[in-house]
DNA sequence: ATAATATTGTTGTAAATGCAACACATTTAT
DNA sequence: ATAAATGTGTTGCATTTACAACAATATTAT
């Protein structure tokens, strides 16, 4: 992988890909506090995740909401104390594992959050057409696939 | 700005950008420990971005390494307490700034350190051809200049 | 059989981050 | 002329993040 020779770090793919997933954060967590939702951006994308994939151990799904095992541990206990999801031990591959599934309360915050949320972006001015979106979601997908081969998750 | 109904998070643009922002940035971690960079990341970004726009005040020289006015201060008492860069007051529109400049031993180590990245970087397998990574970059641009429209960075 | 390795989740902690408040100076509004 | 607002940098603190160490169990190697 070659990289022009005058080329620093604010020129690189990298950076200009942090400083977006920086504005996206930012827009995100302005949303939710705008929107006055009584969850948070990391617990949506938790309670969503959860919704998709149904019962799966949280090591699989510190992986899909991109945080570590100690900190998904955290979002948890804060959704079960709030009594949006319920754990229960089962097995995976002959191990011990907690799996957790909404409950009544967390499926109707989630789906009230998500209504919110939908009327909301629906209303943002378009500043990309759908296939620009869908260019921009083919290269970066190629250029993720081809970092994951270099860099080391240990989640 | 319409979603599809059925979008989850996980399927969004925006859930893919932050995935491989993270990406990106375990991997620069994971190669400066390994290369045995005796300055970190960040450091490095701020060092490669003074040099590049010289005297610039704190505030500037924020919003270009991504971080907020404390963080800035913070990595540049390091940098200096480290003989990097030095610091001196001047102003800009008549008000009172903080501007910095390398030291020698800042360009010494930046140099080096830049020397050793590039080795680094050549030496990986290209997942990208520049044409796409052209394609990436130029949707990802696009991208950003839309969200800057909607988010406050306050810095 | 025993030891070494691997998987999953938790606890603890150091570092980074985000943000509000402040100090100080300058510009703008009244 | 006075007050309000703006720009710049620092301090302090609460939250988040990254990471190592551990407990408990299962698999694999010797």
């Amino acid at each position: 992988m070659k990289l022009k020779q005058d080329k620093h770090y604010i020129n690189t793919i990298y950076y200009k890909i942090e400083q977006t997933a920086k504005y996206c954060r930012y827009l995100g967590n302005q949303v939710f506090q705008k929107l006055n939702l009584p969850i948070t951006l990391d617990e949506f994308a938790t309670l969503d995740t959860i919704k998709i994939y149904g019962e799966i151990c949280q090591r699989d799904l510190a992986k899909l909401i991109l945080k570590d095992r100690p900190g998904t541990g955290r979002i948890l206990n804060i959704l079960e104390d709030r009594g949006f999801i319920k754990r229960f031990a089962d097995t995976k591959n002959n191990r011990l594992v907690r799996k957790m599934s909404l409950t009544n309360q967390g499926e109707k915050i989630l789906d009230k959050a998500t209504k919110v949320l939908k009327e909301y972006f629906n209303n943002l001015p378009e500043f990309l057409s759908q296939s620009d979106i869908e260019v921009l979601d083919q290269s970066i997908q190629k250029f993720r696939k081809g970092l994951e081969q270099e860099v080391a998750m240990n989640i």
